[in-house]
RNA sequence: GUGACUGUAGCUCAGCAUGGUUAGAGCCCCAGAUUGUGGAUCUGGAUGUCGCGGGUUCAAAUCCCGUCAGUCACCCCA
């Protein structure tokens, strides 16, 4: 049996191939995003991985189902598996942020589908860090959002010759527009020329602006110049004051694809440009108030980091640390008579919260020695016919001979 | 949805152009021996619908068509 395509297993290190998976790399870097993130404040939250297919077509209209994996459930419900994690966040903030002091900072890491061809950094499965504040308007919490983006990425290994986060403001662009007589009708054909400078021809580019009444060079200027806005010169002030400086840059390329995008975005991006952006987010203060139907009115701001694009960077530049099963002692069992008396001490060591691992049937010593240090096991420990503990640590090679009691002690002191 | 390239053992690959005994190597895994203790060495063993289906042929891993999957790019990007 294959696996669906686009999915991916995760297996345990040592990896079967080069372009496995790895389950314990997943693991380490779920727990450097959750600990960054409660390092902030935030606090965590999760919602289903399967809703109703109306709350990804109310607001964004139905030529994103051809995007979403949905399908039909047994009682006939138009479900959808969760492209993204925000109009579920959305759904409960709007119903229950009454409950919650402002500004309210929660984070999840939710596993997000679509349904699509997939290609580099790009499959139907991910996971991604998602990290949103609702009710508060300073641009002092979007540098707050950003450090923490930052703080994550650093905590990985990551440095600022690895990446920098390239900030821009929907504002500034806002401001661009009217100032040189853009109309409302032609704001969304201008900001996704924009969007795409990057990637499109100069020329055709050129002629796109042309027809909604602006010059390139114009707007090549203004990106050039790259003049942070009033709130940006705040947001890049506190991330200075935090020594952040180094890790950001104001760049009026990026503009982000969504339309909910109100006040400043971001992208984080490597620095060689050799992969898909790594996080970007940015303000979305409408967006509450259209989810709930005018219900809840409240500013908000948020991130998305997926983990596809972040492995392979990390990867490519050997900054994922060695995984091993983490066991503490190898017992070794050199006479099966003494397999019950190793069975009691293999016990107290793990009542004791340590790592233990046996020959769980009669094997030569020397082999079960070699599976210790396969293992990268810390030490081993053997009962000798006089019921006291042989324990080498294999990496000093050091050896001595205590009681099980001794032993367990010191196991559980060195904790 | 479009296009290019790829698909042989658990893994990495050879064999394919020019069709021809029983499809190979290394690694990994398992067992035994040896070494009298730091992942060594030796011997043996297991695992293949040659992605799948069809066609051409006396004969297909090899040639042709289709299909599925992978990789990459486009479209799109939450």
């Amino acid at each position: 049996m294959e696996r669906l395509p686009g999915f991916r297993d995760f297996y345990p290190e040592p990896l079967p191939s080069k372009d496995a998976w790895s389950a314990d790399a997943r693991s380490y870097l779920f727990d450097q995003w959750r600990a960054v993130a409660r390092r902030y404040g935030f606090r965590e939250y999760d919602g289903p991985p399967l809703e109703p297919l109306e709350l990804y077509t109310a607001k964004s209209g139905d030529e994103i189902v051809g995007q979403l994996y949905n399908f039909s459930d047994k009682g006939e419900r138009a479900v959808a598996m969760r492209p993204e994690m925000t109009p579920t966040l959305a759904r409960m903030i709007a119903g229950h942020q009454r409950n919650y002091p402002k500004p309210i900072k929660w984070f999840a890491i939710p596993q997000l589908f679509r349904y699509e061809r997939q290609q580099k950094g790009r499959l139907r499965e991910h996971f991604q860090l998602n990290a949103d504040v609702f009710g508060e308007k300073d641009p002092s919490v979007d540098a707050e959002l950003i450090a923490l983006l930052i703080d994550t990425l650093r905590a990985l290994g990551l440095t600022d010759e690895d990446f920098v986060v390239r900030l821009s403001s929907r504002n500034a662009w806002q401001e661009f527009f009217v100032q040189r007589g853009g109309t409302p009708d032609r704001a969304y054909a201008f900001f996704q020329v924009i969007d795409k400078l990057e990637r499109e021809q100069e020329a055709e580019s050129a002629r796109l602006l042309q027809a909604l009444g602006f010059a390139l060079p114009d707007v090549q200027e203004f990106i050039r110049a790259a003049t942070p806005t009033e709130e940006l010169g705040l947001i890049l002030s506190q991330l200075s004051a935090r020594g952040l400086s180094p890790y950001v840059k104001v760049d009026y390329n990026v503009i982000r694809g969504l339309a909910y995008y109100t006040g400043p975005v971001f992208e984080a991006f490597d620095r060689r440009g050799e992969f898909r952006a790594i996080a970007g987010g940015g303000r979305y203060d409408n967006l509450v108030k259209v989810l709930s139907g005018g219900k809840v009115d409240l500013p908000a701001l948020g991130f998305g980091m997926g983990d596809v694009v972040l492995m392979e960077l990390l990867r490519a530049r050997a900054r994922l640390p060695e995984f091993t099963a983490g066991i503490d002692v190898v017992c070794l069992i050199e006479d099966e008579a003494r397999r019950p008396q190793t069975l009691r001490l293999a016990q107290r060591l793990r009542d004791a919260g340590r790592a233990v691992e046996f020959s769980l049937t009669a094997a030569k010593p020397d082999k079960q020695f070699k599976r210790a240090l396969e293992l990268k096991a810390r030490c081993t420990a053997q009962i000798e016919p006089d019921g006291s503990v042989r324990v080498r640590e294999l990496k000093a090679r050091d050896e001595r001979r205590l009681s099980v009691d001794e032993f367990v002690q010191s196991m559980t002191q060195a904790r």
